[in-house]
DNA sequence: TAATAATATAACATAAATTGCATATTCCGC
DNA sequence: GCGGAATATGCAATTTATGTTATATTATTA
């Protein structure tokens, strides 16, 4: 029961929820994103994914100077189902919708490979 | 955002998990029969079942000396679904097993109303 | 109304989580 | 190899959550 509320207590804060929710949206975001979208400094972006990937819920890959987080696939269904439902509830506050006002107006980045075209 | 952090905060302790999972199985119980079914104390679980209170999870009756709990209707979707997910993981868990024995094996109570037939 | 059962709350101690700041570490381009 | 960008980590302070024990509250019954 332990694993099951480090996934719950994974999915109780607001930077992680929205964190969550943009990674819905967008796929794969690397943290200077999360950090420009989410208005939030560095080293605080950094300890909350890494908590989200100590617990598997994300993954992270390098590419280059950047680190890319996604949602992680391979996870027991009722925990995806909680992302899916904690996605749900994010995306519904306004402050998600402000996140991603801030993610489409950052500054252009170096290119770099992405999963998915922006 | 913080509506949903505080959902997710109170689904993230094993005895709220477990109980909730008992409530989903039981319908109704109330703070005895939890306390018995958890092998906890009895003000631990009072307070646990505060905190599902508190944000909606559960509500509560009472019914002579008895305070009876169950799982909340009235929530988002969203909420439902984060539940569902919470028992679906719970149930699955060697301790929920326990937690079923321990409430069979309830010595008998005083008859009380019922929501459902035990 | 006294005794008892069920539940809630208060007070206190302890453990976890969160944050900000400073500092490593890793990688790239020059 | 050097400088800069991106990311991670360590530390100390603060906040938040949890557990235990004692006590208060509410309802029942004799």
């Amino acid at each position: 029961m332990e694993y099951q509320a480090a996934i719950f207590t994974a999915l109780s804060d607001p930077i992680r929820l929205r964190s969550l929710a943009l990674l819905a949206r967008e796929g794969e975001l690397c943290v200077c994103e999360l950090t420009h979208a989410l208005a939030a400094n560095q080293p605080k972006i950094s300890k909350h994914m890494a908590a989200l990937r100590d617990c598997g819920l994300v993954t992270d890959r390098r590419d280059a100077q950047w680190v890319l987080y996604s949602l992680a696939a391979d996870i027991p269904q009722w925990v995806k189902d909680a992302v899916t439902a904690a996605v749900a509830g994010a995306t519904q506050d306004y402050l998600h919708a402000e996140d991603v006002l801030r993610l489409k107006s950052m500054p252009a980045r170096t290119p770099r490979k992405r999963a998915s075209g922006v």
